[in-house]
DNA sequence: CTCTAATCGAGACGGTACGTCGCGTCTTACG
DNA sequence: CGTAAGACGCGACGTACCGTCTCGATTAGAG
């Protein structure tokens, strides 16, 4: 019975403290964006900022985890699906939809951060299904397709004049998928 | 040539502030290492940091080129050796031997700057035997090989139980080396 | 008229604010006490408490109302009293009783407040009663009077020896009653 | 050889600060002077100002002692001199001239404090020349003293039809300097 | 005895000032 | 001269408290 904000009001605050900071990132580099900068855009006081999060460091934290939820429920497959190509294509064909969310949060300061959230969750995932491979460490096979992934992604987005989806999706498929699926050396 | 202790000033200072920044890395983290910190470790004015360098960010740019120079003889010529799995075992046998130093270098704020600075040289290097595939355009192979190589180096060094020096030689050869120098299609 | 407990819950309300700021004024100087501290000894909401007071400000006006309200009954009668040294030592006496308290009051960032009320309720008793000197106009006598005698009070109960009761009296009597009544100069 | 600011600049800022939380003073309560005024007042860095005082009370405490300085020289002798009268006329004339700024200075939050250093400051003096009355405390003295005038001077420079130097003076003689030097009860 | 309205607790919120920290510039004094 | 020492302007940070507000639970009085 919510007539107004259809939501309780808490959560809203952080929404909006969220909305804002993809906002700015779009706009200048996570370094540069203020803690003021991100209240002022999410019309909330100062001070309310540090009573949701503790840091600038943990709102972004917060966000990654959000987008890289929905990013992550196409690429992790990737890596234990028949068909490694398609799931290729899928997760480049998403990324470049949201091309500039996603230019932004691979870029510049909140990559790093972005990238260890990555490799977080990723090892959640992949704690389940776990395929051992006996030359390559479970956690280092998951750090290495993350990474690299994630590394050419960025270079693809902020390239003047990038590669079609499908060709990005048999780069990675041939740079990434193939070799850490791998199970002996290909003579 | 001039004899030891002897060198111009000018470059002892240099000299100092560099030893104080690789000492301090150590200890702690590039972002919470201060130009203060530096400049009382090196024993210099806090101002004639500023001579020297525009920033904190200079100085670890030139403090990586210096020690990714040294690096990067043996980690270049990995790609286009006839013989792969004997330079990335020189590769990471160099790496343990300064295990601590790289700890730091590879981990916390300055991994960012110096991956950047080794794709810099990289490309650099890579500018003048280039290996065209159709596949993969230039830059993004040495964007790749460098950040992948990195994390993973990244990582073995950050292991309570690490691989041994010949185990990551194989890792890296498999992972990195083999899919860049692939011309096509591992079928 | 209702029995102990009973009266109604609004005023309960505000005798346990003006409570707890009493308590809480023997613990630490006003300034250092913040409303979340009251209404929290007081066991009431925090928004209560503006309910009740536009302010802390105004809470402490309340409590310095009703305190000076008792004391003032010995207070003023002094000035107009046949036997002014008697007065005088009730007072001390009355003072010396509820040491603690009125050294809280009298001390810190209350006694700004305390005097003020002190001499406004001092300037009403007096403007029924007004013994006009040539030399002195009325209120200036009630300023200096209140002033004198607060300050002198104030000193007394924050003395690690504290003269008697008695030698108070005399004190106050030769420094602010006398000095006060005089309608002459004392050639 | 000092040929622009013929001053060392470190105590320029200083007196920069002083002078700006003087002028401010007569704007507005203490209370309600923020640190920011002040320094934009004064052309100087926020930080700055804690870099000199621990605190905007702290500053206040040095305006305090300065402005006492000048005034004490003439407030002391007042009750060691054979000639009362003189004293204190000199230093109502003084109050009188500088009516404005030592209006702010014993009205509102500032006063407090600036009673406690003037006590301080007459404590110190006391202490050379004492003399001692077996019925008055020495110190209670001096703070009865003190405050009393403090008090009386302050009520004078905030009437809107002042008395004139003259009758003050008068009343500051028989109410605080003929009481404190008084030997024996006046009969 | 119930239902509606006032009142309360709890505490989130916008806002303002604080005091701290680090950067990069600039001044001063010294060797 | 050039350097050490460090003051300074700047601007972000994270904290504290204020006074307003929303919200749900409690309670009182009207029906």
């Amino acid at each position: 019975m919510n007539a107004v904000g259809q939501e309780p009001k808490a959560s809203r605050t952080q929404t909006a403290l969220r909305g804002a900071l993809l906002a700015l990132l779009e706009e200048k580099p996570f370094e540069q964006v203020t803690v003021r900068d991100i209240t002022a855009r999410a019309n909330v006081g100062y001070a309310t900022f540090f009573r949701r999060y503790p840091d600038k460091e943990a709102l972004l934290h917060d966000v990654a985890a959000r987008e890289i939820g929905q990013l992550l429920a196409m690429t992790l497959p990737i890596l234990f699906t028949v068909d490694s190509r398609a799931s290729t294509q899928a997760l480049c064909a998403y990324l470049w939809e949201h091309r500039k969310l996603w230019s932004a949060l691979l870029t510049g300061g909140a990559a790093a951060t972005l990238k260890h959230e990555f490799v977080r969750l990723a090892q959640e995932q992949a704690a389940m299904s776990r395929r051992q491979h006996a030359w390559l460490p479970g956690d280092l096979g998951v750090v290495f397709s993350v990474s690299a992934t994630v590394e050419i992604l960025a270079w693809w987005l902020s390239q003047a004049e990038p590669p079609s989806v499908v060709e990005m999706a048999e780069i990675l498929d041939r740079l990434v998928v193939t070799p850490s699926l791998a199970t002996k050396p290909p003579v």
